[in-house]
RNA sequence: CGCGGGAUGGAGCAGUCCGGUAGCUCGUCGGGCUCAUAACCCGAAGGUCGCAGGUUCGAAUCCUGCUCCCGCAA
């Protein structure tokens, strides 16, 4: 017996679990063989434009996988060709495209999610930043069952992972990514076998991690400093959290909570510290650590201190 | 050919438009002051100004080509 597994995902966190399903070989007492890797279609990116593959296209070529870039799910054509790869089991992280129910029907298991939350907390797209911007302790992974509403789907399996005071969005997500390949093969055998029931999500506790957008990484000083700095971290390394000085951008790697020994405007560089410089916020100072300007590298916020005057500067 | 910024002693920058052998804030090293100090004072070392070519009496500065780094946009 073969279990025909077809992968659908697109960026660097649905790598790990790929690579692990490749490695696997056998589940269950049937050979697990990746018929095909579904990822979106090559884009313009980077300086130039250039048309670049996504990770898992990367990853799949590798690996010697067919390939498949459909625009979209909803046609019949595109459901037509998934349906001749003659998949068992769907296994979806972070595709970025809405699966039809004739799609997540389509194969005898259906289709399963790895999602980078504990579920029903942080539905949707972007849960890893969003868990850091709240100030959660903890997040973790979740596999489910995957059904019509947007991450709503009974759960087999979660995982735990702290989140810790200094994480970014960077550092949580490449601890997530390998727990979330780890989660999915844990889970793989009762979801083959149909061992227990995935348990239902309360929806009750549910709640939505939306998508990031380019202008809420503006930093706004008028906002609390401990919510800024959260920010920082939940921001990087996309889309970085912002400011402005002398009109230029300048984004934020780095920062931590100071109380406030002055008021100032919000905004205002109140001194220079001997790790970087503190601003004044909505609430408390934020001191800046690590900051780039526009051309520049990121440099240490101390670095950045040295050769201007910015005491009494305002940014924003 | 998507738009744009940058490359100057160990670090961060100024100087480039208006060519004339390099400056600032730090760091480093030596000395001094001090109970003491990441504070202060004095002094020193350290740069073929990204690479190659051109113009010129003379190029960090003007022209051409190249390499590398980065912001925007996607």
């Amino acid at each position: 017996m073969t279990l025909r597994v077809v992968y659908c995902g697109t960026p660097d966190f649905a790598v790990p679990a790929l690579e692990a399903l490749a490695r696997l070989g056998e589940i269950s007492g049937e050979r697990l063989e990746l018929v095909a890797a579904y990822t979106q279609p090559d884009r313009p990116a980077g300086r130039g434009k250039k048309l670049t593959a996504s990770p898992v296209k990367q990853a799949a070529l590798e690996l010697g996988l067919p390939v498949e870039q459909p625009v979209s799910l909803r046609d019949a054509a595109a459901q037509e060709r998934l349906a001749s790869h003659r998949p068992d089991l769907l296994v979806v992280a972070a595709y970025g495209l809405i699966l039809p129910p004739a799609v997540l029907e389509m194969p005898r298991l259906g289709a399963v999610n790895i999602h980078a939350s504990l579920l029903p907390r942080w539905r949707g797209a972007a849960p890893i930043n969003r868990a850091i911007e709240a100030g959660d302790t903890a997040t973790g992974i979740t596999i489910m069952q995957m059904e019509a509403g947007l991450d709503t789907g009974p759960m087999w399996h979660k995982l735990v992972e702290p989140i810790h005071a200094d994480d970014t969005a960077a550092s949580l997500h490449d601890r997530l990514a390998p727990l979330g390949a780890t989660a999915l093969i844990e889970a793989l055998p009762w979801i083959i076998e149909g061992s227990g029931a995935p348990e239902p999500q309360d929806d009750a506790q549910a709640c939505y991690a939306a998508k990031l957008a380019k202008p809420e990484a503006r930093i706004d000083w008028r906002e609390p400093a401990d919510l800024l700095e959260r920010r920082v971290r939940a921001f990087n390394p996309w889309p970085v959290a912002q400011t402005e000085f002398e009109g230029k951008p300048l984004r934020v790697w780095g920062a931590r909570v100071a109380p406030a020994a002055r008021q100032g405007e919000p905004g205002e560089v109140m001194e220079l510290t001997g790790d970087g410089f503190a601003v004044q916020a909505g609430d408390g100072w934020l001191v800046l650590t690590s900051v780039q300007r526009a051309g520049g590298r990121p440099v240490s916020a101390a670095d950045f201190a040295r050769g201007r005057s910015l005491e009494g500067v305002k940014l924003g």
